[in-house]
RNA sequence: UCCCCGGUAGCUCAGUCGGUAGAGCGGGUGGCUGUUAACCACUUGGUCGGCAGUUCGAGUCUGUCCCGGGGAGCCA
């Protein structure tokens, strides 16, 4: 295939009146009647256009060059030269131009404006040629690479824990059954599906979460972390939740849930500075066009120590506090999003690690402390969205696990292997999940999680 | 799933008291210019989300369904 440049390089060339061949699809075109025209291409390499000078010698300056268009593919290689006017330092003036693919005005739905975010959903297909996705996928990818980085730097293994699940009991919500049986003609037994001649010989869902298998492997291995899609069959309609997402989960032996919280406090710094290092352009796109406040947020958090208090101490502050909160707080509730909020903006004025739930209000996996009240769970929360991650030391005392399965109205058989790496080798061990797609949200701005992620999956939409 | 708001030109929206449809942008044509979401003039463009109802007459009122947004619940 031909050779080319990627925008990225060329723009950070110094090798001026060197020849490039750039690939790319055009954003606009500017004609000028004095005899030549404006093209500004994106490769997606970058978020910024480089300005194609194309004159009116070009042998097909009249039957193809004008009638180039937002949305079109080209090829052009010129010479790259200082640019006179503002705007941009170099430009490309162009010695040949082929048209790979025409892109129809009349019909091609994006133009040179502003898109709602709303329409450009409904063009996913075309949408990451828009510069806030394009944006998206740039940091996505990067914020990826940072997740692998910060763990392999550690000495943390990276588990591939299974999609498919034959157990319906890993207590995170709604699952998505998975099943080859014919859905006009549904075996049964005795009144209810036959699952015994489903594919797996018993029934089957989409993972709900890695945690439960992730532990196994850190109680052999010391260190893991999972990365990949998760689903919940929630009909959650929000701005928040998604069918398939994608999930994060590290996990620790001979860990509590000190080491937890440090661990989650230095992931975050770690991540952060890595997008602002290596994104610095699409994190100044987004901070000028969907959040002013992002680039602040992301570098004060970076400095800042993490508050660490317990739930009950959060409780009394948010008790002797004046503030009027929609929902009224007693120990023992939930904390709502508000709440959440203003221990972190207005009390404390940065992120803070919550710890010590009442075992109540969490999962039955989480260890219970002395008081035999509260488990060590922990929330981080962070301003402006409040808990972005939540993890827990995990119960390794075998009898007090059982207690909390049974007491969570669950069957201990479905836990059996579960509950096994508690009675061969059991060790303290704690772990956290952190959703990746709200993560990019908090990085970019973004308010509604469909746009972070490049095919949404929610109730009613699996499109493209 | 619940509450509130919305669905009108390719896009973003206006549309009064129920009386037969408007703007900006985009597209087209012409003009002008080392331009920057260029600019100026003219022009093109509609099953008013679907179905049913009230009415002489419905974009407008009523019912219902679908879709989107904000909030809540669930949660990551």
């Amino acid at each position: 295939m031909l050779k080319r440049t990627r925008i990225v390089e060329i723009l950070s060339s110094e090798n001026l009146n060197g020849r490039f061949v750039v690939m790319g699809w055009v954003r606009t075109k500017r004609d000028s009647k004095g005899g030549f025209s404006f093209i500004e291409i994106n490769d997606g390499s970058c978020i910024k256009n480089l300005q194609v000078i194309a004159a009116q010698g070009l042998s097909n300056y009249k039957d193809q060059v004008l009638k180039i268009q937002t949305g079109c593919s080209v090829k052009v290689e010129g010479i790259l030269k200082p640019s006179p006017a503002k705007g941009q330092s170099v430009e490309l003036h162009a010695e040949d131009i082929t048209v790979f693919g025409w892109a129809d005005p009349d019909v091609y739905p994006l133009q040179k404006k502003r898109h709602s975010f709303e329409f450009l959903r409904t063009i996913a297909h075309l949408r990451p040629r828009t510069n806030t996705f394009g944006a998206v996928a740039r940091l996505r990818n990067a914020l990826s690479c940072a997740i692998h980085t910060f763990f392999q730097e550690r000495g943390f293994l990276y588990i591939h824990t299974p999609i498919i699940t034959g157990s319906d009991c890993e207590g995170a919500g709604e699952m998505f059954r998975v099943t080859t049986l014919d859905l006009g003609n549904i075996p049964e037994k005795e009144g209810k599906t036959d699952f015994s001649r489903d594919f797996f010989g018993t029934a089957a869902n989409l993972t709900v979460s890695g945690q439960l298998e992730a532990e196994i492997y850190a109680l052999a291995m010391g260190d893991v972390y999972t990365f990949g899609p998760t689903f919940r069959a929630e009909n959650s309609n929000t701005s928040r939740h998604l069918a398939e997402f994608w999930m994060i989960e590290p996990e620790m032996a001979f860990c509590d849930l000190e080491g937890d919280a440090a661990l989650a406090r230095d992931f975050l710094k770690y991540v952060f500075a890595y997008v602002l290092e290596h994104c610095p352009d699409d994190m100044a796109f987004f901070n000028q066009f969907i959040d002013s406040s992002v680039i602040e947020t992301m570098e004060k958090l970076i400095l800042q120590d993490f508050e660490y208090l317990t739930y009950s101490e959060g409780i009394r502050l948010l008790s002797e506090s004046k503030e009027k909160f929609e929902f009224p707080v007693s120990w023992g509730v939930d904390l709502q999003s508000e709440h959440e909020r203003y221990l972190c903006e207005k009390v404390f004025n940065k992120p803070i690690i919550l710890v010590d739930y009442p075992k109540e209000i969490k999962a039955f996996y989480m260890k219970l402390n002395d008081d035999q009240k509260t488990v060590r769970a922990m929330d981080v929360l962070v301003p402006r969205i409040g808990e972005i991650i939540g993890g827990s030391q995990r119960e390794d005392d075998y009898d007090l696990l059982v207690q909390r399965i049974k007491g969570a109205n669950l069957n201990p058989d479905d836990y059996w292997w579960y509950l096994e790496l508690r009675k061969f080798g059991s060790t303290p061990h704690a772990g956290f999940g952190l959703g990746f797609e709200r993560l990019i949200q908090f990085v970019t701005g973004l308010t509604n999680i469909r746009d972070v992620i490049p095919f949404p999956r929610t109730p009613g939409n699996v499109s493209f």
